[in-house]
DNA sequence: CTGGGGAGGGGGCCC
DNA sequence: CGGGCCCCCTCCCCA
């Protein structure tokens, strides 16, 4: 029987054994055969393996012995693929392949998935999976995985398509054909894997944000400097960096886009805004959890080695890309831009930050007018020359010639009420600083006005969950 | 349309 | 290991 047309939408064969030129007898459709077929084979290298018959090669794990079909694996894994298409005769039948790097569980849920198409994955052990797929070159595997985190992360889809939200299951099975990875599927991307059911389709428009191809680039860069054969499996950060906040947990660009595209939010008040905002503090209050649990289930396997000068140096690969750090330390910061996390959220304008020092810029530029320079001549200004104006929760300073030359008159005096107090730093619950159709100004020739007037930033890190609730 | 500046994000590394 | 600093990059806004 000869593959007329294989792989496609319609499987179409030939009964008869003609050559491909001659006229067909007649054609019919197989593609449930196929299916049946391939779920059989499957089922039957399965069945071989567990009672180890022909087996070809072995795999040692921590020394744990995994004894596999050599053709199998090297369908299946790109690293096995390197392996075996370097070894003259293949491997030996001898202890083939030894790993330390991750754990026997690992290997044995990717090596059930290799065989059975079903990856078996649970919230403990994600990360392991998938920095082993990564060192395994397994890119369905890898997408699967991403996927899995990603339902975890992604919990906050309640604007077009809340239905689809998911909440972390526990433990979940993936399912996939066979454990393939062609190199059709490589170029291709997570596109050519089915993607588990309502789990994929909205981060693909994200895909083609221009943080992610910052990301990117800067990972493709890196990865053709890196011979680890970790680093050469390049993994879409895209799908993983989702966003849920609709503003401040954004990636750099979408997030600037979606503030200037609406410009100036409305103060808040509406209930249903109201609403929208307990939704958003509930996601933020999941991701930041699923953040944590990620944290604490980050394997020790994200260490791989690389070598500089011949020197083996130790490092810490990011499990959702390529980008390796010398500490570990450093990798959770790094975890944070696929995480979304944001910890540090600013008293004054409720803008979020992945780090402290980022939110203490923040504020010190935009809320404390610590830049000794005049907004508008951009003159250096003096702690005394450097008169301080406050538009909204927003200040700067203003040289003594420009702050006449614009005129007291036209800078709207800020509507204290008569309350002598700071109006738009009391915890800036109108949200974003420039946000208020309302603003509010006020020049106040007091240099210490901002440490003096409440405006001191008080750093808390939050877990999301209460705060900015008053 | 373009270039400059501001703001924010991320990496490396020192303390 | 966390905090902090420096540097670089990107994006957006505005003149």
């Amino acid at each position: 029987m000869d593959i007329v047309a294989d792989l496609g939408a319609s499987r179409l064969y030939r009964a008869s054994g003609e050559s491909s030129h001659q006229q067909p007898q007649r054609w019919f459709n197989t593609a449930d055969i196929t299916v049946s077929h391939q779920s059989n084979l499957l089922k039957q290298l399965n069945q071989q393996r567990r009672q180890e018959l022909f087996c070809d090669c072995s795999v040692l794990v921590e020394g744990q012995l995994f004894r596999a079909h050599r053709n199998v694996l090297f369908a299946s894994s790109g690293y096995f693929r390197m392996l075996l298409s370097q070894s003259p005769d293949g491997l030996s039948d001898s202890v083939s392949a030894s790993f330390d790097v991750f754990s026997p569980e690992t290997f044995s849920v990717i090596l059930d998935f290799i065989y059975s198409g079903q990856l078996d994955l649970s919230s403990h052990n994600v990360i392991e999976v998938m920095s082993a797929a990564s060192y395994l070159q397994m890119n369905n595997v890898i997408n699967y995985c991403k996927n899995f985190i990603k339902s975890s992360l992604d919990i906050s889809v309640k604007d077009e398509d809340s239905e689809r939200c998911l909440s972390l299951s526990e433990t979940c099975s993936f399912t996939s054909g066979a454990g393939e990875e062609n190199s059709e599927q490589q170029q291709q991307g997570p596109s050519s894997v089915s993607p588990p059911p309502a789990l994929w389709t909205r981060d693909n428009s994200r895909s083609q944000s221009s943080f992610v191809g910052k990301e990117s680039d800067q990972e493709a860069v890196k990865s053709n400097q890196s011979s680890s054969p970790v680093n050469e499996v390049k993994t879409e950060v895209d799908e993983l960096t989702d966003p849920h906040d609709p503003l401040y947990t954004l990636p750099g660009s979408e997030r600037r886009r979606a503030k200037g595209g609406t410009k100036r939010k409305a103060p808040n008040g509406n209930s249903s805004n109201q609403n929208e905002e307990l939704d958003i503090q509930e996601a933020r209050a999941q991701k930041a959890e699923k953040a944590e649990e990620l944290y604490a289930s980050l394997p020790t396997i994200v260490g791989v080695i690389e070598h500089f000068n011949k020197d083996p140096v130790m490092r810490f690969k990011c499990p959702f890309c390529t980008h390796t750090v010398k500490r570990k330390a450093d990798l959770k910061r790094h975890l944070r831009c696929h995480t979304g996390e944001r910890p540090y959220p600013c008293q004054a304008c409720n803008k979020r930050f992945t780090r402290l020092e980022h939110l203490r810029s923040h504020f010190e530029t935009i809320h404390q007018a610590r830049k000794l320079v005049c907004r508008r001549c951009k003159s250096q200004v003096t702690e005394d020359t450097g008169h301080v104006v406050c538009e909204g929760t927003r200040r700067y300073r203003m040289c003594t010639s420009c702050l006449q030359e614009v005129g007291c008159d036209s800078i709207p005096m800020d509507i204290l009420k008569g309350s002598g107090e700071e109006p738009s730093l009391l915890l800036g619950v109108d949200g974003e600083e420039e946000g208020d159709t309302k603003r509010s100004w006020m020049v106040n020739d007091d240099d210490d006005l901002a440490e003096d007037s409440g405006a001191d930033l008080i750093i808390q890190q939050v877990d999301d969950s209460d705060e900015e609730l008053q």
